[in-house]
DNA sequence: CCACTCTTGTCAACCGGTTGCCAAAAATTG
DNA sequence: CAATTTTTGGCAACCGGTTGACAAGAGTGG
């Protein structure tokens, strides 16, 4: 006789007199395990006496319902326990409360405090994160961009591999804010690695160094590139000798394989892409007999968890990466609420944290 | 004379032949910008000269349909680039094919590979992640289980602080899957601790050490107490004298804490209850002059990233995070397909992993 | 060739909210 | 107190799929 999906609603409220003879043949339980499915605005207008229009509108849009029977909405929700049915309201209105981030690598320490950041602005506006990795490739960083933009508002990209184009054909759709990367059009946050770097040459400068490398990223990485300016420029400001290395990854193996091109440039301070970088270079550099600091000064990047678990513990340039998260969360909120997105680019400061690795070179 | 929300479907197929005239009075665009608002089943059913409900079928019930109207259907909605719409899905059934995952700090590297695990696994079976945070708070982790549980076909709680009536609760409601600790009538993937634990116990009386220390976690953590009483029975085994030493936080400033009552507990060895604070105990240690492993031997927990940062590297027990995700979506994904989920805990295996931090005590 | 299954497509109701339009009720004004 | 404006609540259509019931069409056997 029951014709299938019905939410039972025969058990509210403790009162479970007769179940078998009046409901059960008309209302299976529907969600699963467990007879409690959520209330509906329908149960609240029957309960309060009014239409589930109203309730909708005493629910969701304030000031539209007098005061009275607001109040007599409200109480009955409470009583009912009711919760809104997320996808019953995202279905004629498109609006699913929902923000996606797509990291290149969630194993990437970079990354995890941007999710933070991200996440914990987000629930605090009543956002929920969805997270997608692109596992460094483009093409399934388009694909999860895609997937993604279906059922969210809006999508944050964290150091995008895909390009520029693809890019803005997504932000044609739904608001999206990049983070790390800076494209025309589009808003970003974006640390401004000027402040860091110069910090950091100037200081290697300052404690007798004359040549430095800069250990590079891998080539779809914007950041590279600005960070190689950065030191570039800081060098010859500084007056220092600057030549740029590449590496095969931008992992700690990527560093230990690095360590031979250090030594053949001829350099005494290394600045490298990242902080893992960093790392297997020292490690690989002190297992030949380097002593850091003593002969070789090496700073990092980003500040990642762990990077003071090494002996001595490095230097580094720290990118807010929780800041960032914050801010673009903040934006794409802002711009969804209708606010203009800024239109250049965010910039969030980089500083210096000076810790062992990095000092007096000792000839 | 438009209503308001609409799509626009006037511009399909790159006739954009005088849209101004005919259909831009009454089809305002409607999520937001861009105008290609995706095809429906509708569009779709026209297309193929069927009708809707014979074009959801053909999507979602394989062998409904006639191979032959299959494949126009088919081929009908890969021309209008056709995508479900996964709230119109959702709204009837209750599927959401999406997994909720809930981990207690987002930023502390053992969940990391727990949740990568677990979006590979359930990217791979087309279900989203939905990652939420506790920050360490059994409230805030009711709240947030409560808030996604609404929205996702499952859940799986890593190392939940809640207390186990919470968890039953919300697995009457819907499939729960819990990592990292064990639960009657929950199915649960939780590390076997106990072959890790004595390799490592029978490694360090190998190494000549007779006294050993195993510094404990917060006291919400079921797994501190699994981890002590495998140690403690390791050690009567190899006939080693263990205490038990308690830490503030089990983070690298709670081992830089514990390392006063380490030396006064004259222990030659340690084994803490993550590699955090092994890592900071180490470091205290080390600052104070002591020499790792020659007069203390430490093994951490877990293997997390950054274990391999420290001089010497750590010596660690190493949990397989990522395959306990993987493990623990699998499990979920199979009950929700019907299946029965496994009546006892899934055990995965642990297994010592001996770095630079452990050794032989050099009297 | 007809009665009887089995397959396949259509109809219509439904999931649970949202919202434009309208009319009744209340408040304001002359 | 009547006329007018403003509130406030109700009606009904709609979002885009899903699914039980049913009937027309295809296939089978006697």
């Amino acid at each position: 006789m029951a014709t299938g999906l019905f939410c039972c609603h025969a058990v509210y409220d403790g009162a479970v007199t007769d179940v078998t003879s009046t409901g059960a043949a008309t209302a299976p339980a529907k969600r699963g395990r467990g007879e409690k499915s959520s209330a509906t605005i329908y149960d609240i207008a029957k309960l309060a006496g009014v239409n589930p229009s109203t309730v909708s509108r005493a629910l969701s849009k304030p000031g539209r319902v007098s005061a009275k029977t607001q109040k007599i909405i409200e109480d009955a929700a409470a009583e009912l326990n009711y919760q809104v049915n997320p996808f019953a309201r995202a279905l004629p209105t498109g609006r699913t409360q929902t923000i996606g981030l797509i990291v290149a690598d969630i194993t990437n320490p970079t990354f995890f405090d941007i999710i933070r950041g991200a996440e914990t602005t987000g629930s605090a506006r009543d956002y929920t994160l969805v997270l997608a990795e692109s596992a460094e490739s483009p093409e399934t960083e388009v694909t999860a961009a895609r997937r993604l933009l279906s059922t969210v508002d809006g999508l944050i990209l964290a150091s995008p591999r895909m390009d520029d184009d693809h890019i803005r054909a997504l932000s044609a759709d739904k608001p999206v804010v990049v983070i790390n990367r800076q494209i025309d059009g589009v808003p970003c946050v974006v640390p401004d690695v000027n402040k860091g770097i110069s910090e950091a040459v100037r200081s290697l400068a300052a404690n007798g160094h004359t040549n430095l490398a800069y250990v590079a990223g891998p080539a779809q990485s914007w950041m590279t590139g600005r960070r190689w300016e950065g030191v570039k420029a800081a060098c010859e400001w500084s007056k220092l000798g600057a030549v740029r290395l590449e590496s095969s990854k931008p992992t700690v193996d990527g560093g230990r394989q690095v360590a031979r091109d250090v030594l053949e440039s001829g350099a005494t301070a290394v600045i490298t892409y990242n902080d893992l970088l960093a790392i297997g270079l020292m490690q690989e550099l002190q297992a030949g007999g380097m002593r850091v600091p003593d002969q070789i000064s090496i700073v990092g990047f980003d500040d990642i968890f762990g990077a003071d678990f090494t002996t001595p513990a490095l230097t580094t340039v720290r990118s807010p990466l929780g800041e960032c998260g914050t801010r673009a969360v903040t934006i794409l909120l802002d711009v969804l609420q209708g606010h203009d997105a800024p239109d250049e680019a965010v910039s969030v400061e980089t500083e210096l944290v000076v810790r062992g690795s990095s000092g007096r070179l000792l000839a």
